[in-house]
Formats: structure tokens, C-alpha cells, sequence
DNA sequence: GTGAAAGCGCTAACAG
DNA sequence: CTGTTAGCGCTTTCAC
């Protein structure tokens, strides 16, 4: 490998013996070019190991085929394979794919999404934003703009997510099938459009089935492990507990687990309990936990046709597109 | 929030009434400009939302103010902390930080690598590396770049890592202590920096206290849950198996601990049991796993202190930071 | 097919 | 303290 000194274009045409020109032509494919000049050209960049400099043609075109794909955490391995969806499109495309954490933080988000107005990439994919929906829209009425599985309620963007009201409503209307009369559901107050619409699913299909719905059977907290564990403390305070548990994420689904076990009780045997997300501990815990999954993938990789789409025309139609889920059902709902 | 025409240092200048000199001038903070015309400069600035091409500022200036955080994968939890203390340290000192992700694949490294050469970044700070020594050890010496946890061995860079070697001595030596004579090792093929210390520190405390070492208790495996159930049961069939395991990942040790279990075994009280990154699972784990944890934030902080002594003077000196760890015991090493 | 030259938005002499 | 100007490395007319 050779890191070594940077040549200019003006060096490629010195060495080619031609003009900045042509070898600014070569690179950029241009047919018209003698094909023995291409190949001098070829030679000198081959030889040099030359690369051209990505920021002058930025600046000259505006254009810096690179997205930017803005992620709230790394925490969550959840995220994983959908960047490699986003990647994996990206390259076929010809761009390039830079991450950013938001890390829930307004300002870091405003900062990273400035990086649209000042060129320095070309679209957004975002996963999760803190910005007031207006401001998004707007955003995305000027540039290449698309949300994927958290897309603000209300926001006029190209989005991706998996049917989260129906998962649910699934999920729930299973149980109820199953002879479960108190189903409890442990949900957050972060990621609005997924918390809302697998409530809705989960009232939906209670009221599609004439079971009244009682509040202090669900439970907004946080999505850390314990947050699981003390929601279903309190469930089974109840003076009538749940025999099935909804959890909007595998963390509070695992730790709904442990307090169950901990309590002496047997998960799936005593009280079903589901969580969100297939991430890969839910197959290696103990018990293994019952889940939702998603097309993560899949999800990536609609998300970059999407930005495509909007990359290419900014004019082009908004899409709101919906991916199946899959209901898994492990040891953690197994009588 | 105004995502609005993007004017140029010139609209601002003509606005402003002054040259863009001295526009870019208050921009940059140059003291000598007088207060009234800072104060029209920064009006017309904020007024019109400006922000600058930085795409310009970079090719004129050939720094970009930016970093890059090259990491193998976005599964490992581990990394997020990591990231974290980077980009405080980068926040203070002004450097924006990108992060990419290698995907374990050379060709991706060497296209994020090539951004240096391309000065679209001013630095990397690298998690893993697949390229040869000898071209990383070239790269280092013509642009800042640091090794975090796992530096290729024999490399010439600046690094931070863990006491990778003591702690397992230290963690190997306890068991010892502890009556245990069988004790093995479940270890990766990947991470050959860790992977090897540790390793050593395991045979150096075996042989410090006369414990013959037995290459049938060491396993070399993968880092997947799966695996780390696998070489268990590998082990568990050796005719005198062992008594203790330490696993140089929690993933492996989750792994071990299922597979005690599946076996109708207690981790702690039969087999001991210990794996290594305390990442947030092993506390929540049923039962817990004891592990080692790694100062991660510090590695961040520190990772970016030594690059920032690199992009300061590229002559500066290479250091190789080590930090200290902590050994947790949980549950699956409690008798 | 090819080259000369303008210019993208900025910074940094340099001159005043 | 301020303005003029050259030029960073590239792409893109426009001529030839």
C-alpha cells in the first residue's frame, strides 16, 4: 500500500502528458477521450496511486455522494443490520456512507443535519429525530430527507417502518385467543410513532374483542433492563396481575423475565411475556424470549431507495412504505 | 429553525457592508476587527442563518477539522462508550467525528483510510485493523492515527489499551487461589492483540503458580453466543474437565453459562465462570456474569488525547497508554 | 478529441 | 483595522 504524497490532477495530466482537462474527463468516464489518451491517463493515476481530492470536486459540483445516516445510540445493536441495508444499496449507487450519533441530544442532531445545507453530504437517512416535525418537513422539502422506523408523527417525509400497530394488535389478539383475559403492556414514552401505534394495535384488538381496557395495565418507563424489571413489580402488585406481558422492546422484555423468576414464577408457564426486535440475546437467553422481528435488512435497504429517489429528484413523490414483521414465539410464551 | 438559500461569504460581506476578508476574519476569530464591524458581520450572520462551505474552508485550508472513528462492527455494545468519550474530547477541541464501519471487510478500511489522503478527515482513531503492520505503521507516520484496544501487534502508533495480560493473570491467579486446578480458557481467532495477552497472561499465572498448562482447555473459537456454548461442551467432555473458564468476551461467557445450564449445572457453585467487556446484559443476566470491565469512557478520552497530540505535530512522540480494569464478580463465579 | 480558462467559497498574504 | 487578490483542485463551458 502506498499512503504517499498526494498528486493533483494537474500532476496526472504533467505525467500523462495531456491536459487537466482530459484527465479530469477520464476519471469522470467521458467517452469522448482517445482511447490512448485514457490510458496514458490511466497509467500516470494507476501508478501514482492517485486519488482525486473529494472536497474541490464538491465544491465544484455540489454534489458529495456521501449520506449521512443519522443513528439516536449505539447501544442498541438493533441498528446494525440496518446500516449494513443502507451500505449495502449505497455502494451498489456509488455513495458513501457516514454515521452519526445524536445521542438523543438536540443540538448534535441540528449540527450533523447542517451538514445537508453545507454541502458536505448530499442526503439524510434518519432513525430517530428531536426536532419539531416542522422543522423536519421543512428540512425535507429542501433536501434529500428520509426517516426509517421512527419517522416523526405528522412529518411529510419518505419513511420505512414495520406495521407496528398490527404486530401488535396481532400479539395481543393471540394472547386473547390463547384464554388470556389480563394482558399488560410495557411501553416507552421516547420513541413516540412505534409507542403509539403498538398501543393503538394493543387497544385495537382488546376492543375488537370485548375486553375492557384498564390503564394500570400499561406502563410507560424506559427501555433499560431494569426499567423491564420493575414495570412488571408493579404489575404484579395489581389486585387482579396479567397472565400475558407486551413489552415494546427485548431490554424490557428480558427484565420483565428476571423479575418473573425472581418472584419465584415461571416465564410462558405463569406469565407470557413478549418483547421487540429479535436482537440476538432474546434466542440465548434463558429462558429464550418470545419477540417481534423485524426485516432489519430490508429496512436498510428501503431506506437508501428512498433517499435514492429523492436524491435523484427532489420533486419525487413521498413514500410511506411498510414492512411485515414476524411473531416469534419462544420459551417466554410456551406454557 | 431556518434550513434556508445557503448564502455565500460574499452575500454576507455585501450585507454586512464590509470585504470578505474580514467577514472570513470574524468568522475565524481574528482579534484585530473592529467591534462595530464584527457586530454588522455577526448580525447579517445570524440574521441570514449563514453557515460556511466548509467543503471551501477545507480546500483552502487542507484541514477539515474533522475526525473519523473506524470501528469492525456496530453489534459489540462495547464501542458506544467508547465513542462517547471520543467525541467529548473532539467536541471540546472542535473536531467534528465521523464514524465508519469497517464490516470486518480490508477493502471498506482501506476506503475509509484513504479520506486521510483525500484530507477529508484530519485523523482516524482505529478499533481494529485488518491491513498489514507495516502499512498502518506507513500510514501513522504520514497522518495522525491511533490504535484503541486492539493495536496490531508490533505496530508503531499511539495506542490506549487495557492491561489486557494482567488481568487475566490477575483473574487466573484468583481462581488458583481459589482451589481451582482445571481451569480453561475460551478464546477468539480475530482480535489478535487482546486475544494474545490475555492468553499469555492465562499460561503466565498457570505457570507462576506450577499448574502445568493443558492445550486441551484452551478453545479458539468465535465470539457468538453459540460458541461460547460449543467449546463448554467440548470442554465438559475432556476426561478431567475443567473447573473454572474465562472467556475473553461476554458473549462467549453467555454462551458458557447457557450450556452449564443445559447440562443441569449451576454456573458458580460447578463450574465457574467469567467473561470479559462488562457490557450492560451481564448484570442482567440470569443468573449474573461476573466479568472484567474496561474503563471505556477513559479509553475514548484517552484515544482522542493521543490523536489530538498527532494532529498537533505529527512528530510528536507515540505513546502507549495502558489503563487499568476491574474485575466484577457476579453470580457465575460465586460458589 | 482536446486544451485554455473561468470559477466554486473560502483563507491568507500583502498592501495600505 | 480593512480591502484586494491569488489560488486551493477540481469540473465545465467554450473554442479549436
Amino acid at each position: 500500500m502506498n499512503w504517499g504524497n498526494i498528486l493533483t490532477i494537474k500532476d496526472i495530466a504533467r505525467l500523462a502528458e495531456t491536459s487537466v482537462a482530459t484527465v479530469s474527463r477520464v476519471l469522470n468516464g467521458d467517452p469522448k477521450v482517445a482511447p490512448s489518451t485514457r490510458e496514458k491517463v490511466l497509467a500516470a493515476v494507476k501508478e501514482n496511486n492517485y486519488v482525486l481530492n473529494v472536497n474541490s470536486r464538491t465544491m465544484r459540483t455540489k454534489k458529495s455522494q456521501k449520506i449521512l445516516v443519522l443513528i439516536p445510540t449505539i447501544v442498541n445493536s438493533f441498528y446494525s443490520k440496518i446500516l449494513q441495508g443502507i451500505e449495502a444499496r449505497a455502494e451498489e449507487n456509488g455513495y458513501d456512507v457516514l454515521i452519526a450519533i445524536s445521542n438523543l441530544e438536540e443540538a448534535r442532531e441540528q449540527k450533523y443535519l447542517d451538514m445537508l445545507r453545507t454541502k458536505q453530504v448530499d442526503g439524510v437517512i434518519s432513525l430517530f429525530s428531536l426536532l419539531p416535525v416542522d422543522d423536519i418537513n421543512q428540512l425535507a422539502s429542501k433536501y434529500p430527507f428520509v426517516q426509517a422506523c421512527e419517522p416523526l408523527i405528522g412529518s411529510h417525509t419518505s419513511s420505512v417502518t414495520v406495521d407496528n400497530r398490527q404486530a401488535i394488535y396481532d400479539v395481543t389478539s393471540e394472547f386473547i385467543k390463547n384464554g388470556h383475559k389480563r394482558i399488560a403492556m410495557i411501553s416507552g414514552d421516547y420513541y413516540k410513532y412505534s409507542e403509539l401505534n403498538r398501543e393503538r394495535g394493543y387497544r385495537d384488538a382488546l376492543e375488537d374483542h370485548q375486553i375492557p381496557y384498564d390503564s394500570s395495565l400499561i406502563i410507560k418507563t424506559f427501555y433499560r433492563y431494569h426499567d423491564g424489571s420493575n414495570a412488571l413489580k408493579q404489575l404484579l402488585t395489581l389486585k387482579n396481575p396479567p397472565t400475558a406481558v407486551i413489552c415494546v422492546s427485548d431490554s424490557l422484555a428480558i427484565g420483565a423475565v428476571n423479575e418473573v423468576i425472581a418472584q419465584g414464577k415461571t416465564p410462558g408457564k405463569d406469565i407470557a411475556i413478549i418483547g421487540f426486535d429479535n436482537t440476538s440475546i432474546t434466542s440465548n437467553f434463558v429462558p429464550s424470549i418470545s419477540t417481534i422481528a423485524q426485516p432489519r435488512f430490508d429496512l436498510g435497504i428501503n431506506a437508501f431507495d428512498l433517499l435514492l429517489e429523492k436524491l435523484v429528484s427532489l420533486d419525487s413523490q413521498i413514500k410511506k412504505v411498510i414492512l411485515p414483521y414476524e411473531i416469534i414465539h419462544r420459551q417466554s410464551t410456551k406454557r
